[in-house]
RNA sequence: GGGGGAAUUCCCGAGUGGCCAAAGGGGACAGACUGUAAAUCUGCUGGCUAAUGCCUUCGGUGGUUCGAAUCCACCUUCCCCCA
């Protein structure tokens, strides 16, 4: 099966401005494609990873990515989607964040030789004059449409400040750019870009009289309709020091009964005969397919050590017997201990396992703490420091859980 | 440029001088049921405290008052109408 084909099969696609001439290239391995990462955080999320998943795809069949950093578009901000404005960040915090993004990048893409490039688009914007600007490419722009985006849509009705209204120009600028210097015929995004890039290939068309392609990945969202990769607390990180391997594991092992086949397609490497054969696993046997997911996705992130470790963890946590070596652990020290003992309030904000003192008061009156799978239910309940030394496996609810052990 | 409105705890949103840590809903968390799923039902949802209670919070800064999320002044941000 060709790579085109591929894509299809696996539900990635999801828009396209010439499918004939984007399966030639792309199957021929004729194509240098551009994805833009904005850095709004020091780490790439679950979100990215889908980007990269495709960039990887693709290099594999011979195409060469671009991964284009936003140093330049981070200035300003996109608003697709947006309810309300982003906050502004300051050019120092942009930069750091680019730095990490290639740092994380290169552990999954091939840059070797030239079979993919990284480039930042502060290199170009930041030195545009906005006369010249308005003049080269400000006449190829019609607001009338620009207003019809879809992308704008959301913010016509909460506002929408000029300053966010350009990074559509922006974005097809780099496009533009990119044709012109290095050959960049094909830009791949979220399918919420769709729009703006749109822009880029117009914009292409109109100064160059050439052809330039788009194509759309479909946005991985829950059977729910939510983003994937959010939790309550925030993204899901790539960076293990963020969002833990364990973590990271969990997150997927988790995953909704409906939404599993699709990510499994959608992300990972594993054939699609593989993924079809799980297609009549149901009910508790779906579990299996639950944690070929997370371990898939875990050892492409992590690599396979932290995946294994992850995966002991969990099925220690869950599974009963099996060893607690890789359990999410809590090192305590003489420090720590108040008077000789302590109290399970402590313990269980120490170990990360509550937020607060109150926070953990409500769980242990609700029932949910246990202490070496006994329930504790007195919040007054404490424990010396030979009960510390020999480890105690606290949990809070069925999934978080944590070996506090004092040295 | 002129006029009118808004900012509340994770989110939406009530509250218009004391009874407000602040209704209601959503989400999150915990319990029951399960398959580390979903749905459902129950509890719970600022911090410290064994508890009584105390402390911090209603865009920001000052002020009025015994007492302010609520009143006044200024500032910031946003929305709407007219130009």
């Amino acid at each position: 099966m060709k790579i085109y084909e591929e894509l299809r099969a696996r539900g990635l696609i999801a828009q396209v401005t010439d499918e004939e001439e984007i399966r030639e290239l792309l199957n021929n391995g004729k194509a240098t494609f551009y994805i833009g990462f904005d850095p709004t955080a020091d780490s790439l999320h679950v979100g990215h990873f889908m980007a990269l998943c495709l960039m990887k795809r693709l290099q594999m069949a011979g195409n060469r990515p671009i991964a284009l950093i936003g140093g330049g578009t981070g200035m300003v901000g996109d608003p697709s989607g947006r309810s309300d404005m982003r906050t502004v960040m300051t050019e120092e915090t942009i930069c750091h964040n680019c730095d990490r993004f290639k740092e994380q990048m290169s552990k999954f893409i091939d840059f070797s030789e030239g079979k993919a490039l990284m480039l930042n688009n502060a290199d170009w914007l930041l030195k545009l004059n906005y006369i010249d600007l308005l003049r080269e490419v400000g006449s190829c722009f019609s607001v009338n449409n620009m207003l019809r985006a879809e992308c704008y849509k959301q913010r016509m009705e909460k506002g929408l400040s000029f300053f966010e209204f350009n990074y559509m120009i922006m974005q097809s600028y780099d496009f533009y750019h990119m044709y012109k210097t290095v050959g960049c015929n094909m830009q791949c995004g979220g399918d919420d870009q769709w729009s703006n890039m749109l822009g880029g290939t117009d914009l292409i068309r109109r100064k160059l009289g050439k052809d330039a392609y788009a194509m759309t990945i479909t946005l991985l969202l829950t059977s729910e309709g939510k983003k994937m990769g959010k939790t309550q607390s925030g993204a899901v990180w790539l960076d293990p020091d963020k969002t833990s391997p364990y973590e990271f594991y969990q997150y997927w092992r988790n995953t909704n009964d409906a939404d599993v086949l699709k990510c499994l397609r959608m992300l990972t490497f594993l054939p699609l005969e593989q993924i079809d054969a799980m297609s009549d696993w149901k009910d508790a046997k779906l579990n299996e397919a639950k944690d070929i997911l997370a371990y898939e996705l875990t050892s492409l992130i992590h690599g396979e050590e932290e995946a294994n470790k992850a995966r002991e963890g969990s099925r220690a946590a869950f599974g009963g017997s099996a060893d607690h070596e890789n359990m999410p652990t809590t090192e305590l020290t003489e420090a720590d201990l108040g008077e000789g003992a302590l109290d399970i309030l402590s313990l269980l904000t120490l170990t990360g396992l509550c937020p607060s003192k109150s926070d953990a008061r409500r769980n242990v009156t609700q029932g949910g703490v246990t202490a070496n799978d006994e329930k504790i239910d007195d919040i007054a309940k404490a424990f010396t420091a030979a009960e510390l030394r020999e480890g105690i496996i606290l949990r809070r609810g069925k999934k978080n859980v944590n070996k506090v052990i004092l040295k």
